[in-house]
DNA sequence: CTGAAAGCGCTAACAA
DNA sequence: TTGTTAGCGCTTTCAG
């Protein structure tokens, strides 16, 4: 027999105490929980109120032990610190209170998934679904959640998976709006900073750019598409570079507003201003953006939406206990804000 | 009868499948996995041999019912997306993986903490401890917290509070050690950006700023002394306030990186130069201080080190089941970089 | 050193 | 409408 002596004094009041302080069963007071029909409204009245007095608040463990689920969902997740993430985390988090499920988080801090038993072992950790924003392609774990048919769903993914439930941002268009936009301020010599190529969002942006450039015939110019990696240093360098040809753009497009941010800094060091000189359009709308002098224009990307629909996504299969396929794309906008003027002016 | 069919087929197999495939009863077979030591080691070889093959992973909530330790600890934060929490919980990550434990994440998304009952529902979803990220001081949940004997551990928290443990940085040191370098440096007209007033660590960083002054029996001037509110944009607009006085001062210390950012941004702006003309210092080194042209001096804190320790104290309470008091700082440290030089030249 | 078995707190089937 | 009760998978005591 386990010592039930020093037992957590903050849950001690289980349902026997209340069924035996309001005069019924225990079986009873389980079903008052569980808003089962069958119990006459008064005894129901009577069990909630001894429940709200004794303050009994239900055992965890003993109702995932008997129901098999935990209303626990695993957040995987590179690393934080990231305005970025914390979006998609505030969106995820609305949809998890309203639907009653609490999160896990787990962090890879950019290192490679350990072992490939890691996912494995989130899985037995107790979750009944995971939330992955996991940029870079983690091939064999998907395989294996989708081979095991456990509920997951890919966010911002941009892997060679296409098979598993994903929710995404229009990348592409995004770019292309972007892009158009300042084409249609007059501007014809368009640098674009890309972000880390490896990843699919790089090269969506990066094909929006090339699209909107072809579509309004403006040859492309090798040396003013620069190879970035999303960190500032590398706009702020990237700029430096870009306007020390004698041939410079009038304007520059950076793959995220962090290299846009290093752009408008480079340009002030150079002695220019923004947009008098120089137009600059990001790429995220993080809360930076709108916050510098002049504010960044930028392409809006949805991230509280898309943990939002993520978790939607997830919730559904983990009820149903169905899994579904298929990626969504929520729509871009561009925000208009004062960091891009027409040229010639 | 629950129905046991449809259960989650990713923890099928149990100690009970372990047990008879080793040909044991399923008590040995949890003692093994409990690394008792009543087992011959030949026993336990073999059972952790069919473990293995079975591919067996203990179902975390049975344990947790009957050992009433869920090995989980919650971490409320106010917010996600500021670098500086990132920071502190990839320490706490750290501790809490070499101790195996996992961490439930609750957000407050600023809004205040809703009802009062809200941390005691904390607590009843199963964590055995908390750690809680608050810089508002939120009494009334601390005495409650105290009041359990629940283990939790305050970090970088400013308020009243002064008797539950707590791990924070010095605010006052590192503001007077930034103060003085400038003083050092030759600067005696040296401005200051305070934080949001309402929190200690602003009060704190001002107090270290005036008493290093004061040591150097350097007046204060009133208008130099901004208060702020640890925004960019902040930074910016009272960095133009100052360079619009006929009295300028000759350095400018903002009480975060963010800030100093803004203020960087002003300055050029104005057509100035970092440090040439004017030196600048923040206070936190994130990530972006490094990243600047010219790289920004500040006051390192030491983020990842404060959730380390925050998660080590946390841990100690809970294993040892007795509550701390008590309050650690961790020492702050001047990272010199390239945004403060010597006045006169 | 090992097996047997009593629960942990709860859900849900079955009776009544 | 309610009471009764068999487990969920596991830890831990008690015998042996």
């Amino acid at each position: 027999m386990p010592k039930n002596s020093e037992k957590s004094p903050y849950s001690s009041v289980t349902i026997i105490d209340v069924a035996r302080e309001a005069g019924v069963s225990y079986g009873t007071v389980s079903r008052v929980i569980n808003n089962s029909p069958n119990v006459k409204m008064e005894t129901r009245e009577r069990v909630k109120d001894v429940i709200n007095r004794m303050g009994f608040v239900g055992n965890r463990s003993a109702r995932s032990l008997v129901s098999g689920r935990t209303h626990m969902i695993g957040l995987l997740i590179p690393d934080l610190g990231t305005a970025y993430i914390g979006e998609i985390i505030r969106g995820i988090d609305i949809e998890l209170e309203t639907a009653q499920y609490n999160m896990m988080l787990y962090t890879t801090h950019r290192r490679e998934i350990k072992e490939s038993g890691y996912i494995y072992s989130l899985i037995q950790s107790g979750v009944d679904g995971l939330i992955l924003i996991l940029p870079r392609n983690p091939a064999n774990y998907l395989e294996k959640l989708r081979s095991l048919q456990f509920p997951y769903v890919l966010v911002d993914h941009q892997g060679i998976d296409d098979q598993g439930p994903a929710v995404g941002a229009t990348n592409y268009q995004g770019a292309y709006d972007a892009t158009e936009y300042l084409i249609g301020l007059g501007h014809k010599r368009i640098a674009f900073i890309t972000g880390s190529m490896d990843l699919g969002c790089s090269q969506e942006r990066l094909a929006g750019y090339k699209a909107a450039m072809k579509k309004y015939a403006i040859p492309l110019v090798k040396e003013w598409i620069i190879e970035g990696d999303f960190e500032m240093s590398t706009g702020y360098v990237s700029a430096k570079v870009l306007m020390s040809f004698t041939e410079k753009p009038t304007a520059i497009f950076a793959s995220n507003d962090m290299m846009a941010l290093g752009v408008m800094n480079a340009v002030r060091d150079i002695g220019l201003r923004i947009p008098g000189d120089i137009s600059v359009i990001g790429f995220d709308d993080i809360f930076q953006a709108g916050q510098t002098m002049p504010g960044l224009t930028t392409v809006h990307q949805p991230l509280e939406r898309m943990g939002r629909e993520a978790t939607l996504m997830l919730i559904d299969m983990m009820e149903k206990g169905e899994i579904k396929t298929g990626k969504i794309e929520l729509p871009t906008r561009l925000v208009l804000r004062d960091s891009c003027r027409s040229f010639p002016a």
